[in-house]
DNA sequence: TTGTAAGCGTTATCAT
DNA sequence: ATGATAACGCTTACAA
């Protein structure tokens, strides 16, 4: 039986490949480092051979200490289970292959201690900045971070008291959008249904811009539910709340159920809450559950396109390209105020909302 | 206006907090280590108080350096789009939280090429080891890992050519369960829907698990098929051939749609392709596209629950969790033959296969 | 109990 | 064109 990893024979360092090749250290880090015009080919020769002879690579790790800078980045999820995350991290992960970084992923999984370990972790690592999408907004937190601290690019949300880049969706002309879509379709009784919004300012803006949009008109009645996903009990009472809405207006209709009867329209603010709702309404009303209620929401999921729900798009791809980009401004030293990069949604019309 | 990020007063360093505490630097450094026994607690506070004064922070590279080891793990993803992936990594987040490690998670994205630059530089950042959720099989890709490289734990599947340690779904006996699930509820018609399978072993596995438990019966008949999700016409071809099936199935059927009457499942090898099949499903035959075939899938992505599907579901944090556990001894210095631990999956039965 | 000095694998400085 | 040699920030003999 082989044994998978038998004693390892000590990596090859650039004082052995020197050796090897005849020379002195100097010269092959000279040669790693692409300085090719002051090395003669016979000598350039003689350590490309020794490179491959001792299957030498260099150790980042001691380049980035005598160098000072490593070309990490650290990229802090919130909640890798969204969807929204994983597309902003393609993005980050393009740009910085594009830029010659390396992201270092962190996931809180929605813990705030978790938030406060990764930073810290993070900070001695000496990564040159970091992406952030944070999770709270307690300033404390992210101490070690932005002003005065690694540079940093904020994603989807600011975090308060932080002076820093940040890169997001439009929020306000995004909802602003989806919500004239529903206003066209001629829903007339619109539930916005968001998470406790009051300290993450994206669900902030959100929730804003729904009011702001149903204030320039009279004809559709708008309600903002605050949902708990995290409390068990509260989000049964909350969805109890929207099933009595929902069904009142059915029982004002007498030609229930025909399809253009339709009247209320459920608008999630993220994906996370458009699947709780989905959920439910499944489980209340069947497979057929659509002919009760309209559902549109902020984020584009995977099962939304076989779920035949109407969504609003983020450009997540771009976001994370684009922090990156920031980012590497930043490290390079850029200075000046913080900016703000706002990218348009796009809306997705599906069947949810048709009549 | 303010800089988010005026020239950084570099860092403290060792040095600095020596000098500051009046000191050496061996003393701080016996302090960061927790050596306190050999600290008159007269100078550990003076330490405390420069460390905090300066707001030092030991650098980890720096440690990394002298100390040989860095604490470091990669965590390499073939694709995080899927949930397994997703479901994996917290289970490794947590098992490296418990046992100090900091995973460094790269994300393949599918492209081999990414997979080959992903390990090659974990290589040069002298992780101290790698958990693979690999792509292909080229051993070639994988020749710095593994045997006489960095220790390895494969997830999932296993790579040809290369002796490591490897957990993942115990896919003989899950496949079995949900092959002989069929069975029970009377199908008798059982397309077993799965990616290209040569190449990997966990579909080859359970390819050929189905096969087996047909085997042992005569009254259903099984087919498998093999859907090429990457290439569009391939793929409208073979989900064409799916559709003529069901179909043959319903015309020999007098009293369709009457929902006991369904005679046909579909049997998703795994999360991407039971997204692709209920995509289809529900654009060629509506919400109610479960009065017309059944569908089972392996992996229970978060929108099975409300598709309401039969599913098996993988303990992918478990699976993460382990992998860890054995990476760490292998790093620890453990040898012997590589291992093989297999974990069961458990089947979730919902409306989609009831009758 | 404390400190000095060597060295981890690089790169930068300065000679040659 | 090439190569000693001194850092980078830390740990660890080895002294004192």
């Amino acid at each position: 039986m082989s044994h998978p990893h038998p004693a390892a024979p000590r990596r090859a360092t650039i004082t052995d490949v020197a050796r090897e090749a005849g020379t002195g250290k100097t010269s092959v880090s000279r040669y790693l480092n692409g300085e090719l015009s002051v090395l003669s080919p016979e000598l350039r020769a003689r350590i490309e051979a020794a490179i491959g002879r001792l299957d030498y690579q260099p150790n980042q790790m001691a380049r980035g200490l005598k160098r000072g800078r490593n070309r990490l980045i650290g990229m802090l999820v919130a909640d890798l289970t969204n969807p929204y995350s994983v597309g902003v991290l393609q993005g980050v992960e393009a740009a910085c292959q594009a830029l010659g970084y390396m992201p270092l992923i962190c996931h809180a999984a929605n813990e705030v201690e978790m938030e406060r370990r990764y930073l810290q972790l993070l900070s001695t690592y000496r990564v040159e900045g970091v992406i952030v999408n944070a999770l709270g907004v307690r300033e404390e937190t992210l101490r070690p971070v932005g002003d005065g601290g690694i540079p940093a690019v904020l994603v989807d949300r600011m975090v308060e008291g932080l002076v820093a880049d940040m890169v997001g969706l439009d929020n306000t002309a995004a909802v602003e959008l989806a919500t004239r879509h529903l206003l066209e379709r001629g829903f007339d009784d619109i539930w916005f249904v968001v998470q406790p919004f009051e300290r993450v300012s994206s669900r902030r803006l959100r929730e804003a811009a729904f009011r702001a949009a149903l204030d320039g008109q009279t004809r559709a009645r708008g309600h903002t539910v605050v949902l708990e996903l995290g409390d068990a009990a509260a989000l049964e009472e909350t969805l109890a709340e929207l099933d009595r809405a929902v069904e009142a207006v059915f029982a004002a209709q007498p030609d229930f159920p025909a399809t253009d009867s339709r009247r209320v329209a459920l608008f999630a603010a993220n994906a996370p809450v458009a699947l709780c709702l989905a959920r439910h309404l499944n489980a209340r009303h069947g497979a057929s559950w659509q002919e009760h209620v309209a559902l549109l929401s902020v984020d584009d999921p995977e099962w939304a396109e076989f779920a035949g729900i109407t969504t609003i798009r983020q450009p997540t791809y771009q976001i994370g390209y684009r922090a990156v980009e920031f980012l590497h401004e930043r490290i390079d030293g850029v200075e000046g105020a913080a900016r703000d990069c706002l990218l348009p949604g796009e809306l997705i019309v599906r069947a949810s909302t048709s009549r």
